[in-house]
DNA sequence: GTACTGGTGTGGTCTGACCACAGAGCCTAC
DNA sequence: GTAGGCTCTGTGGTCAGACCACACCAGTAC
């Protein structure tokens, strides 16, 4: 048997895999216990538990201890997690440049706001009753961001959030848990370049004011406008900080 | 002590995450063993496996058993292989839409034509000596695919191997670790998409000759053409394979 | 010099045991 | 009859110990 040759916690891993591949698993089922998938697939509970590890990390299942319906390994879909902890790492270990991840947010986040403006003049147009593109949130988060008495770091909080809402309007799963992870892996460096700036009350007076032109460009159904803004919003903030010189 | 309240793996894979942060750990580093760093840590032997296991997954370290120089857990950081796992199980699991997944590579493949067109221009203008950006493994690849005795899944290999080699020549790591990932996701599809094509020789043909355009247009520093030729190459496939009705 | 052969340390795996926890059901006190 | 507390049971979390296959390395026999 191929299967046999690789570790025990790979054909743990694959099981799984290939249970979720076949429907047998869906969000919100409960893996069998440790020790019924170890006694199953013939290896010891302790491959077995490596594999859950991995995949509690990947963000696809959720361990509880105790009894009842609630307790056990159950199939969630949580991507942000597992791929902050990615990023991070992979920061950490030198493998991501901490300029090409500056890079890839200003790639995705100024695709999200142009498609994002694209669907309201879409929306106005066509359908006006059309599935949300909700910018609801986003506007409750600027609107948190004017109180006067925020820490920097109570701000820049608000700040990635109000960037994560604007993929969440866009509803890109993909995007949201990528930008997440992103905005995750440089969240030290972000946390030191406020340091290095010239006056922070000035600097965050900018940031709201760009926020606002970015919404407003997205409400105005201007793709290209709302483009610029958040590339001279993302990569301007990251030049006064020092953080990484964005290059052109 | 806070640190006693977290999981025992966890505070393995901190201690090495901060160690990595540090500096103390870079890549080509050997970890210490695992028992020597069961003791040092003060946890199990099996805890330090499963946070090892989950830093294999995630590309961060490479574990060779025996002895000598190469054995033991060395830090890499590779993190094409963590991320591919990440998104095909998220795909599995009903966590990332497969099409999100072909909207994300879009905006990322668009992005990264456009930008390797950028930088011919500017290469070709200011500095020619400039790094790389080399295309001619690219070219290597289409002339690779042009040979007429190609299974439909070595062509597909080829494929996925030229598109990868874009972002290679755009030297982002970020961008090549989460384009392979999302080819790596929705691989099967693409091979299942295959089977309801009308006619594959015609499909592959085309497909040869919209490559040589985007390449083109990189090579005529055209970004805008080649950001349009790399959105029309890859909505109509996946919109020829069926595998997704790529919107607007 | 060369080939073999044992020693040594590595990760890979399994087993068994114990713990804290949380629900389920019973059992008592009122 | 009901409310409260109880034990019982099964869960994941953890640890300790053992064995294996493996790969290197040094010593040895030839």
């Amino acid at each position: 048997m191929t299967v046999e040759e690789r570790r025990a916690w790979e054909i743990v891993l694959a099981r799984i895999e290939d249970d979720l591949l076949g429907g047998r698993l869906k969000p919100g089922d409960r893996l069998p216990g440790e020790r019924a998938l170890a006694a199953e697939l013939g290896v010891g509970r302790s491959s077995v538990r490596e594999a859950l590890r991995v995949l509690e990390v990947l963000g696809l299942v959720r361990t509880n201890v105790g009894s009842g319906p609630t307790a056990g390994a159950i199939i969630v879909a949580l991507p942000g997690g597992g791929m902050s902890v990615l990023m991070r790492l992979q920061v950490a270990a030198q493998g991501f440049p901490v300029a090409d991840i500056v890079k890839t947010r200003l790639v995705l986040e100024t695709a999200v706001a142009a498609e994002l403006a694209e669907a309201v003049l879409s929306d106005a147009l066509l359908h006006p009753d059309r599935r949300g593109h909700d910018l609801g949130p986003c506007l409750q988060l600027l609107d948190a961001m004017d109180s006067q008495d925020l820490s920097e770091d109570e701000f820049l909080a608000l700040d990635a959030a109000f960037h994560l809402s604007l993929a969440e309007a866009c509803g890109n799963q993909v995007v949201i848990a990528t930008m997440a992870g992103l905005r995750n892996a440089i969240e030290g460096y972000v946390l030191a370049g406020v340091a290095r700036l010239a006056s922070w009350p000035t600097t965050s007076t900018r940031l709201r004011a760009e926020h606002r032109g970015i919404l407003a460009a997205i409400e105005a159904a201007d793709p290209a406008e709302a483009h610029a803004l958040v590339h001279a919003h993302i990569s301007g903030y990251y030049a006064e900080t020092r953080l990484h010189p964005v290059a052109h």
